[in-house]
DNA sequence: TCATTTATTTTACGCGCGTAAATTATTTGT
DNA sequence: ACAAATAATTTACGCGCGTAAAATAAATGA
């Protein structure tokens, strides 16, 4: 921690009695040195401080220890808390994690791509826009770079696909609300951003006629990636126009819901399942913040640690040369009981 | 965007008719080049797609491009905001930023620090943890890296601090409430995370004596980032224990507000403003979503555009050798009136 | 037009490290 | 103790760019 300041390797090496190129040896691989020699270059490390130049490391390295992770939304708390997730699989497996949001814009995903593919990582694990994607860029950079897709996909790209079971998902919500109650109808954005949507909508429509119910589609208006805003204009819409035909509202998101919880709210509209609620409503996601909505939100959860390891797993393998054919690997969620429905 | 590859900057300058050293000028600063010499070298970008290596420019240049934005817990959407609105206007610069969270661990947060170090950056805006921070690793650091403190001051470090005058936060509101109903009890935590609270608290208790009124402070256990969830708790208990001593309760944030809210629900109390409603809950922040609280709630938001921009504006200063004396630049919060109170 | 200013080119060096090949030292197995 | 296997060292080169100094060219001004 103290002593003289080390300039550059040379220095380091000479001063620790080993020579520069089993020292560099040492900083790429600490366990591809002798015990005895290890033992010295992390002895000489306490007195001296020292860390490798990482752009000099760079340079010439065929392959750096970068990683990046790129979300959609990064001030969305479900990609916030997926990304915290993946970053640290990445320090503990030795990578550098670096973190990007496409906030919400295709142009922004672009460029995001294209600074990453300057860092020259060794993997990527993105989390695609989705529809509004740049689709010719996304597939050119999965050329390019081992990209590892999570979350939404978008065709066959990259070298895998990970991701939750839309279609369990929805099924199984579904399913858990006719059981309980009227059998709900579907509230969701007309023109979702994510494909994640499009399965949620069918998987509800699968599993109301296969339940014998009719199904319902309520599709808001509203764009972009303020869902909690377009819930509550579409929910006061709907409210007000009775476009509600039972009292069980399952949303397509959690996002969603808690916008339509607040509309509910405001129009005096009491929700949950006691004896004087008029109106049930669920969501999906298992979003941090699902906890603490009035009432608390039923939803079905990601199985975030369950998609992150997975999804982290397969990037490493992949980097670490262990070829794989491409493949999507879907996860359960898990229903998670509250008030609300 | 097409034609044959090129390698470095070697080749790309032969193509494009311009000496090597005048393309790495161009590069540092497109301003610098002669307005003949720029269009020949867009044009010549148009048309062979080159960009330099990030790790060569970086490896000799004494100051390199990137600014590392870090906050204490990204996965709070209201760093996530500020965090996003920096990372903008660091690129609107030109500058590289890189993001990063300390989620909550001082170990983290100073593991981030040394990373920032070694990729050398231009300036850093720093959101430190606060009471639980390493005080002598930031003080260290901030004399290495050109360093901005923003949201919560510690001590006199860095080139300034930038954040909210939470005496004016906690003033205003307190009066606002004052005014409009019974005096508010004040909710917090017991041992906050975060400096800003105790200025928040004894802001209070100022403002209370300062109109005339008994002060009441409920302090809740609870460690750690989890603010929601130690509101709820806490605020169960202390509704338990009839622990408010008035029908207007003032959160030391909103996060904890947040808890509070859902703790109310789970009790059955109605809050808001309406003939019918039992208390009165206020925060402080300006949370995202505090427009979906059910009440939606009443609050003091940090005005987030100046917070960034002055923020950004004095670190961009500093990078370009403008020396300035420390400072403390805190900004007044505006009232959001909602209907938790 | 010529001197002056400013931009560009040429030349040359170095940054800090990766990496490969050949050599030497150390460990391991028997 | 000796051969074989493994690790470390020496030597040497190159990566892609920054940057400084000197020479040259172009723009500017009177």
């Amino acid at each position: 921690m103290s002593g003289n300041k080390i300039r550059n390797m040379e220095e380091f090496a000479s001063v620790s009695g080993i020579s520069r190129p089993t020292v560099s040896k040492y900083f790429n691989d600490p366990g591809s040195v002798r015990d005895t020699t290890r033992t010295r270059i992390e002895a000489a490390l306490e007195l001296h401080d020292y860390r490798p130049n990482i752009y000099a490391m760079n340079q010439n390295r065929k392959l750096t220890k970068n990683v990046g992770i790129v979300v959609p939304l990064l001030s969305d708390p479900y990609f916030a808390e997926i990304a915290r997730n993946l970053e640290q699989r990445c320090l503990a497996a030795g990578y550098r994690p670096t973190l990007f949001s496409s906030h919400g814009d295709p142009a922004l995903e672009v460029e995001v791509l294209d600074t990453l593919r300057s860092l020259k990582p060794a993997g990527v694990l993105l989390a695609p826009l989705g529809r509004a994607s740049d689709g010719k860029a996304l597939e050119k950079f999965c050329e390019d770079v081992p990209t590892l897709i999570f979350d939404s996909s978008v065709d066959q790209i990259g070298l895998a696909f990970v991701g939750s079971d839309n279609f369990q998902f929805t099924t199984h919500i579904t399913d858990y609300l006719c059981r309980t109650g009227e059998p709900p109808c579907f509230f969701e954005m007309k023109t979702p951003a994510n494909p994640n949507a499009h399965r949620r909508r069918q998987s509800y429509l699968r599993a109301m006629e296969a339940f014998g119910h009719t199904p319902d589609v309520i599709s808001v208006e509203g764009e972009g990636w303020g869902f909690e805003e377009i819930g509550l204009l579409g929910g006061h819409d709907a409210l007000k126009r009775g476009r509600f035909s039972t009292n069980t509202i399952l949303c397509s998101n959690d996002r969603l819901a808690i916008g339509l919880l607040t509309a509910c709210y405001e129009q005096g509209i009491r929700v949950g399942r006691g004896e004087a609620c008029l109106i049930r409503v669920a969501g999906q996601d298992g979003h941090p913040y699902s906890r603490y909505t009035c009432p608390p939100l039923t939803t079905i959860s990601h199985n975030y640690d369950a998609v992150s390891q997975t999804a982290a797993e397969a990037l490493f393998a992949a980097i670490d040369g262990q070829v794989a054919a491409w493949k999507s690997t879907r996860l359960e969620g898990k229903l998670i009981l509250r008030d609300s429905a």
